[in-house]
DNA sequence: CTCCCGATAT
DNA sequence: ATATCAGGAG
């Protein structure tokens, strides 16, 4: 397909989703940039959902950074079990909390490259905090539901976050970065799911390659 | 590339 | 039984 009909039929998606998810944001939990770089730490591999029931009762213990970076790992592992990856996470979150203290001030810093070098955050993990703390438009969160979801709408055919977020990148308006990280994982959530996408009740089949002039399943 | 890892939906 | 869940490090 030619760059130009690709940009004109994201248009379309994008006013759609606009449509469909407004206020698009993060179903973690957090209440400062802190937690939220915390919970989305934790939310590899797992659901937002898990991850709330057990942050309430990790912020009572360790509410700052400088908490945190006192604890010893083995000490947080009961609180992450649920969450699979304990053992890492536990040992993550704590060097993270360290970092954070030793090199920041115990604050969350406000750069993609500041962030990414910290143990545990990648582009993904960076892009949120930043587009979602900060409101800063730093780049685009490419997780499994983004990538997934961007694949069948056609939107880049690479596997790669790293590809994938620059084909988004080109293609959205900075300014509409976050929130449409935000629409396309909710998107994928709960429409576009992985194993049997609910295409019936998707608001965009009409634009996507799967089903397009095909009848909707 | 492999490893980390429990809970849930299908 | 198996795929999947807001990934990142070694």
């Amino acid at each position: 397909m030619p760059a130009e009909e690709a940009q004109t039929r994201v248009y379309a998606l994008l006013e759609r989703l606009r449509a469909a998810y407004p206020k698009a944001t993060t179903e973690l939990q957090w209440s400062n940039p802190f937690t939220l770089l915390v919970v989305t730490v934790l939310s590899a591999q797992t659901t937002d959902k898990k991850v709330n029931e057990i942050s309430p009762e990790l912020f009572r213990r360790y509410p700052t950074a400088e908490a945190l970076a006192q604890a010893q790992p083995e000490e947080l592992e009961p609180l992450l079990r649920p969450l699979g990856y304990f053992r890492q996470k536990a040992r993550t979150l704590v060097k993270l909390a360290r970092q954070l203290v030793e090199q920041h001030h115990g604050e969350v810093p406000r750069s993609m490259e500041s962030l990414t070098a910290l143990p545990g955050v990648g582009r993904k993990t960076a892009a949120i905090v930043l587009g979602t703390a900060f409101g800063l438009q730093e780049g685009i969160a490419v997780d499994t539901h983004v990538s997934r979801v961007a694949q069948r709408l056609g939107l880049s055919t690479h596997q790669a976050p790293e590809k994938i977020e620059q084909d988004l990148m080109a293609l959205i308006p900075r300014e509409a970065w976050t929130w449409f990280g935000h629409a396309l994982v909710l998107h994928g959530r709960y429409v576009c799911l992985a194993r049997r996408p609910r295409c019936s009740r998707c608001v965009i089949a009409d634009l996507c390659p799967r089903i397009g002039v095909t009848a909707a399943a």
